[in-house]
DNA sequence: AATGAATGAGACTTCATTCAT
DNA sequence: GATGAATGAAGTCTCATTCAT
């Protein structure tokens, strides 16, 4: 049912995932994919080109889905927990794939490392968008929104390295937690209007 | 005055921090620090006890800052803005080595790698338990101390990613941000004992 | 009007030529015949053997010329100047062939080799007779027959390497200077009816 | 007494003019010079490299010869015939060498090539000058200079192909036959002045 | 203290070839 | 006819490491 290419995608995944990029060998991936290692030269460029492949399937589910949200609503505090739900949802359903964007991006050589890099910015942006937004319109108070995105990203990201789908926290109780942290270290204040339930209401006026 | 030994350190940090510990050879090791690649050899053992050295000294570092500030007061924010403070400072301080620290684990063998994350266990549980304490002395609101935990290191350790000590944050304003962040993420509203002053509304109606 | 099958050996002709037999992959040569790999096996057995046909069909057409010249006349000035004039006639015009054919012997493993040198000595022998004949009979001047016919071939035989048909100089000059070049090296002086009688000044005294 | 790095170029000159370039692998390169193919780099960079230093160190040493030939007088017969003779010993004395200069050009990357093509040219500059020099005298008589310079090299280059040094035939016969080929070839008729003898009598005025 | 020499193992990648479809 | 898939062997080159000097 699944096609080779995609094996050979899975396997990738795995590895890179676990002993990384440079810490994977062309035979160990092709004896993870149950292919010999000339095989795996037909469902694939070099290595670089596997993880490209990888790193830009990922990053660019991440971007569409984040432009999704960034078109749906004005309202700051909503549009930035529908990302942090979003984010920590898909970094929590597909920890491999976003541990490898995050901690191989070093392992390119500068041409590929631009591409994707690009990539992630754009995806990047959308938050900076949402927090800026939040500040300008009062929901969000912080001294710097550029710190505040990139605080709320890594720790975001972090889920993808302990998550365990197995465990006793459900998917929607991991958003709702990481939306609440994220708001408060916004500084929004504890307020049914702008907490989960808020959604309900999407008039009410912004708080503090 | 800096020793041979310490050049070595000191190449294998860069390297390791910029490449990554598959990343990097013994040869451009060598050559960093200005050696034959024979010579390496009498100021190490392999290269993977280079990199142990490189991750104990850093822990333990850590781990000897924690543990001071941890039986320096009972006040759990106090505690926690300090723990904050001091891991945001020496990771702008110290960005190799604690990017090496944060991402080569996977590079260890099993034995060197338990060793390594005996001391990271240990310093996390330093920020567990003041997180814990904040939550029972009711400081602090969080649905899981051990997510909030796993939050905040991970925020706060991204600063490694990004500060630029020549850039115009200072370190100390950087570490009353972060402390900010972290004190807000954890529920704790405006305190003037606790969180810079200027930030806050001190007016405000505050929840919990 | 060109076949798949001849389309092969132009392609095969083209890359042997340019980049030797070892220099070049089944794969290019593939993509040169615009086919796939697996397809050019219907066209042709080993990578050998298709070098071999190629060879042998060069080669065979040289001997078939150079017979049916051998056979021609007894006078072995008007014998020689023909040989150098087909010799370098078809150098010139299948400069691909005839490269492969002097270049890729080496190439050839031991059996198929001999067959390939087998024919080449056939050709070669052709040579040492006009060249036995006319010192025989008093024509040719020279000390060594057969380093004569190592020269003479290896000078006419370059033509492959430097000749542009698009260039000034027509095939029946190209033949004709030659072909002076040879009966002077071999010790011929001008005689109106074997050499242009332009270049030469008949009232030289003319040695032996 | 003969030391590794010579070694080294004495296999590779011996494999690679016996197989060509492509044609000799890395691993038994090694193990014609004794070496594991790990030690062999060591004593080269890349293959390639390997090749360009035999190339050169070929082409130099002949540069330098002709050019102190070219230098040593203005007779254009006796420059050719020493130019001859030169260069027919040494391609009797190196035949590896100049065989693979001779027939290795087209494994190089365009590089490469540039660089050692450009000696080529220097050397054959030497032999057009002559037959430039010779035509412009009076002492040769050649419908074209740069069909004769041809010529003149690739029969002169072929004694690599043959030349038995434990043959009857010596050195200085060697040369002596092919410098006058050569000049019969250039259209200087045979006299004692001009053929081996010519050399006693510098002061010989030119003959024709 | 320092290093040139050496190497087995393994890196990534391509080779020529076969075969089922 | 034609080809995608497959592979063992081999390609070039680098790996981390040792050792005699």
């Amino acid at each position: 049912m699944t096609s080779t290419g995609e094996r050979v995608h899975a396997a990738a995944l795995e590895l890179f995932a676990e002993r990384g990029f440079h810490g994977t060998g062309i035979r160990q991936l092709a004896e993870h994919a149950g292919l010999s290692s000339a095989t795996l030269y037909h469902y694939m460029g070099t290595k670089e080109d596997l993880l490209v492949t990888l790193m830009r399937t990922s990053l660019e589910r991440l971007v569409r889905a984040g432009e999704e949200i960034a078109g749906s609503t004005d309202d700051a505090p909503t549009r930035l927990a529908d990302l942090v739900g979003m984010h920590v949802t898909s970094h929590a359903q597909r920890p491999l794939e976003t541990r490898v964007v995050d901690d191989e991006v070093h392992a390119l050589s500068p041409s590929r490392r631009q591409e994707v890099v690009a990539l992630r910015d754009r995806y990047e942006a959308l938050w900076q968008q949402v927090i800026d937004d939040g500040v300008g319109s009062g929901h969000f108070a912080v001294t710097s929104a550029s710190i505040a995105r990139r605080a709320l990203l890594e720790m975001c990201s972090g889920v993808a390295r302990w998550y365990d789908p197995a465990g006793r926290m459900g998917l929607g109780e991991l958003a709702e937690e990481y939306s609440a942290l994220a708001l408060r270290l916004l500084g929004v204040v504890g307020d049914p209007a702008t907490t989960p339930a808020r959604r309900v209401a999407p008039d009410t006026p912004g708080p503090v």
